[in-house]
RNA sequence: GGGUGGGUAGCUCAGUUGGUUAGAGCGUCGGUUUUACACGCCGGAUGUCCUGGGUUCGAGUCCCAGUCCGCCCACCA
């Protein structure tokens, strides 16, 4: 045949984009169960592997016919990929890859989500810049404004998903606000609503007075800032002195409902009962007792602001006292302040009020004090606790059933840690506010009749009051949280609730019936309570099952200095810009290598060179056996003759096709890339392809085409086995083989093969390595020049003559030897250096080329190093209590290592008497 | 305060149930431009496995104590 020719150098540019556009067009990325379907044939297998006798004898391992399925974690349109999705998608794609070849119905439903307040922060970001606010455009504008922006962010975040090679299924692709999604989360609201697991009340919420919304207590972030602390006097009303408070927030005084001291407090005890004046107004509050005060800290006197202070807020209800709310919700002082405060905000009330006390004496006294202050995890404005009606979710019942799936096994954690995180979580559960006071998003399914008051929580928008047929109904003007619809991903996507039949079940044959519950998910650590397990609950709940089985945690990707990536530092790389200058396939290899255990991971730009160097490898070592193919006849390899470098390399092949698997199973990416990175590059490369080169360069066509044969055949089977890690430049080298065939991406991954497995060969050519090394060690350090031929005898003085029999012309190619040769009886080694092995002692003859001193001294250094060994050796077998109870096996390994240390030792100081002579 | 992860080569980290002389990538040193690859090839060097105790025939691995980093949750006015 002839030479196939391939670019010199590796550029992935030339073909990801033409590859992925490949599989695109050609359907691959949808689950075979609709190929089959459609009743396409089965992928044929590769020409020059049709007959192997691989495929056929995988025997024990039964082959899973469930399908695959992988929901993505929606990205957020409110801006581009960073490098986490980078990661996060890169890992999914391996997976899904490798499932999709071992021949399970793959699927991976991409998406992205509307992330409400975040994204309509970008709206209002850009409305600011053009001076203008949310109102000005009122809400039907402003939300076809934010649509663009969604559009926007979109179409640059597919492409990017497409750019890094992402398989996922487009025809399938999602929103979290289309239409499907809209009626998932309008079913869900309704039916918690009708189950009593969604209810309207009045609570301190954290309040963003920036954004103009409530936020969930995980969406603040908490900061240590510097702040005061004033000690104020309440005076005792009808008089008898005073009682001094302490507070971080002099501002909110004016919603002070009672001063509590503990029950115990013999300092306070008399005054309980009794009132006090608050300060600059003419209220009088009373002096309770309740056990939360901590008698230590302060004063010992607590002001109990319920509107204002979640603990207040608890004692508040405990002692039945009002709530006063002194601000507005734009955060500053209300009509509820005195008239000197009123309308100022908070930050500038504080300061007032602190003059105004310190001039009318109540002030005791004012010092500095750091404590932890909540911050918007949006746009980073101290957050409020404000009193306002809101919409819960009742999160105990949920939770329950979460934990009892995990308790019983129906989820598993990669890595296992992370169950503890979410079982602490879950036990600890608060009710969820789910109510936002935005715009963009799930506007709430709740309408109020004007006329009698009622509330109603409906799937369909009503016309008139369903209580008294008034047509006055005002609905809900709040949004609901973002993660009330990603809660729902896993089921919404796939067709929840529109294919459900009268009782309820998913129809058979759509997606909801095939693909629930999906099996992985894989996602960062940031937001196991956020949104998996919210995700559980609410499969739970409404699909009556976990929403998929395995949960792998991946790391966060930082910086080379530990820090997280973010647009403030700068610090962050572009996944985009990897991929121009490396390629998606060195990103999403570097990624898997790196990605240990669910470890953060460390990278720079330079990091995907890892990857990079990698697939130049494979691009070349493929390059060179291409170009070999010329005038060559390729057999059926089932039928070519094997010598013992190919079934070497047919075992080694074996062991990385069982290190994936094993890997795979444990969701060990690093074992997975580390497994086939060393397989190609330290076997098939430094060892294989070597060792091919004497059949290749010979005179004897039938050993070229024989050698050609398996090469390429070896080389078909380590793509498969690389491309989920490098999809597109094996798909781009499998197409260049042989482009009359199937894609790899639908090629059957290599099994684990008993027939391939060949521990005899490993053995044998680990002897040949042994002495290739040693005499190139020796070349080395007497700086022999590579190209110089040397004369080497071997001589076997163990049980290396076996292994060795028939490689002599491979070892003399690898060793760069002109007289290479087994020693014959009684030959003499006069002239020779010796390098000792096991089972063998390698004469190579150059003792005229080098310093005759050094080498002895390299003999003595060895000589004291195995002498060294041995002692400790000899020591271990000499102890009766190791003797007596180490197992016997260990004693026999201990054994035999000492015996051929001793061999060894004896041989080199035989030779070093000689060289000594 | 409650959890939780970690300290192994110059750097970043692997090291599965305890068992030969502790590994990888990068870096480093020496040699090499041999017609696949200098993003290469060949060879070398480098470790109080945080500290101290304990269990064991045997500890990087298990136990206890200490120490130093990190993360999560909660939070006192």
């Amino acid at each position: 045949m002839k030479a196939i020719e391939l670019p010199k150098a590796y550029d992935p540019k030339d073909f990801e984009d033409r590859i992925y556009a490949m599989w695109k067009s050609g359907g691959y990325f949808a689950p075979r169960m609709d190929a089959a379907a459609e009743g396409s044939a089965a992928p044929a297998g590769s020409v020059s592997t049709s007959a192997s006798p691989a495929a056929a004898s995988s025997g024990e391992s039964a082959v899973r016919q469930d399908p695959f399925v992988i929901v993505i974690p929606p990205p957020n349109v409110t801006g581009v990929l960073h490098m986490g999705h980078g990661l996060n998608n890169s890992l999914q794609d391996v997976l899904i890859r490798y499932w999709r070849m071992k021949g399970r119905p793959t699927l991976w439903v991409p998406g992205t989500d509307h992330a409400g307040i975040a994204t309509q922060n970008v709206v209002e970001r850009r409305l600011k810049e053009k001076g203008l606010g949310r109102h000005d455009l009122g809400r039907e504008k402003f939300i076809e404004e934010t649509w663009k922006v969604k559009e926007e962010h979109h179409a640059i975040i597919s492409k990017q998903l497409e750019k890094i090679g992402s398989s996922c299924d487009w025809s399938r692709e999602r929103f979290t606000m289309d239409e499907g999604c809209s009626r998932a989360v309008r079913e869900v609201f309704v039916g918690l609503y009708e189950r009593d697991l969604m209810y309207k009340g009045e609570y301190l919420v954290n309040w963003c007075p920036s954004c103009g919304t409530a936020l969930a207590d995980d969406e603040v972030d908490h900061e240590e800032r510097m702040g005061g602390l004033w000690e104020i006097r309440y005076p005792l009303s009808g008089g008898g002195g005073h009682l001094t408070v302490a507070t971080t927030r002099p501002e909110t005084m004016f919603g002070d409902t009672a001063v509590a001291v503990h029950p115990e407090d013999d300092r306070y005890k008399s005054y309980i009962g009794r009132k006090v004046k608050l300060p600059l107004t003419d209220r009088e509050i009373p002096v309770i007792a309740d056990a939360y005060v901590d008698r230590e800290f302060g004063t010992g006197c607590l002001k109990i602001t319920p509107a204002h202070d979640p603990n207040d807020f608890e004692i508040g209800n405990r002692h039945h006292l009002e709530r006063i709310n002194v601000l507005t919700d734009d955060g500053r002082m209300n009509g509820s302040a005195p008239e000197f405060v009123q309308g100022l905000p908070a930050k500038e009330a504080r300061k007032k009020t602190v003059e105004k006390l310190e001039a009318e004496g109540f002030l005791a006294s004012h010092k500095e004090h750091s404590h932890q202050v909540g911050h918007c995890y949006r746009c980073n404005t101290v957050v409020e606790p404000y009193l306002s009606t809101q919409w819960f979710v009742r999160m105990k019942p949920l939770a329950d059933k979460a934990l009892a799936a995990w308790q019983a096994g129906e989820l598993q954690f990669f890595p296992k840690k992370w169950e503890n995180t979410y079982r602490h979580w879950l036990e600890n559960i608060r009710d969820w506010c789910v109510s936002r006071q935005i715009w963009w998003g799930h506007q709430i399914p709740a309408w109020t009749c004007k006329n009698c008051g009622a509330l109603h929580v409906l799937r369909e928008d009503p016309e008139v009051c369903p209580k008294c047929g008034s047509s006055e109904l005002e609905r809900d003007p709040d949004v609901l949280d973002t993660w009330f619809s990603s809660w729902l991903w896993p089921f919404s996507t796939i067709g929840w609730p529109d294919v459900l039949d009268s009782n309820g079940k998913p129809k058979p044959g759509s997606d909801l019936a095939k693909f629930y519950p999906t099996a992985a998910l894989v996602t960062g650590y940031d937001i196991i309570f956020f949104w998996v397990a919210r995700m559980i609950m609410a499969g739970l709940e409404f699909m009556g099952d976990v929403p998929f089985r395995d949960i792998y945690i991946t790391g966060l990707v930082r910086d080379k200095q530990g820090r997280k990536m973010s647009k403030s530092l700068g610090n962050g790389i572009d996944p985009l810009d990897v991929v121009n200058t490396y390629g998606a396939d060195a990103m999403k290899f570097t990624l898997a290598y790196l990605s240990a255990q669910g470890e953060d991971i460390p990278m720079d730009m330079e990091t995907s060179k890892l990857g990079s160097k990698f697939a130049n490898k494979i691009w070349n070592a493929t390059r060179f056996i291409l170009m070999n193919l010329e005038g060559r006849n390729l057999a059926d390899p089932a039928d070519a003759e094997r010598r013992i470098a190919d079934r070497w390399i047919l075992h080694r092949l074996n062991e990385a096709v069982k290190a994936v698997d094993a890997a795979m199973a444990a969701y060990r990416f690093d074992d997975m890339a580390h497994a086939v990175y060393e397989y190609f590059w330290n076997d098939y490369c430094d060892w294989y392809v070597e060792c091919a080169k004497l059949g290749l360069y010979g005179e004897d066509d039938a050993e070229k085409d024989r050698t050609a044969t398996m090469l390429i055949y070896v080389l078909e089977e380590s793509l498969k086995l690389l491309h989920p890690f490098l999809p597109f430049i094996t798909e781009e080298i499998w197409g260049k083989i042989n482009p009359n065939r199937e894609p790899l991406i639908v090629a059957p991954y290599p099994e684990a093969d008993a027939a391939r497995e060949n521990p005899a060969a490993e053995a044998s050519f680990g002897v040949l390595k042994e002495l290739v090394t040693a005499v190139r060690t020796m070349r080395s350090e007497f700086t022999i020049p590579p190209s110089k031929d040397v004369k080497v005898r071997v001589e076997i003085t163990g049980e290396a003559g076996d292994a060795l029999a028939g490689t002599e012309e491979i070892a003399a190619m690898l060793v760069k030897s002109d007289d290479f040769a087994v020693a014959a009886e009684g030959e003499s080694f006069e002239g020779s250096l010796a390098a000792v092995g096991r089972g063998f002692t390698a004469h190579v003859f150059i003792k005229n080329l080098i310093d005759i001193e050094a080498a002895a001294d390299r003999f003595r250094k060895s000589i004291q190093k195995a002498a060294g060994l041995i002692e400790g050796k000899k020591k271990k077998l000499s102890n009766e209590n190791f003797v007596s109870r180490a197992p016997e096996d260990i004693i026999a390994k201990e054994k035999e290592s000492l015996a051929e240390m001793e061999d060894a030792l004896e041989r080199s100081a035989a030779y070093l008497a000689a060289l000594e002579s």
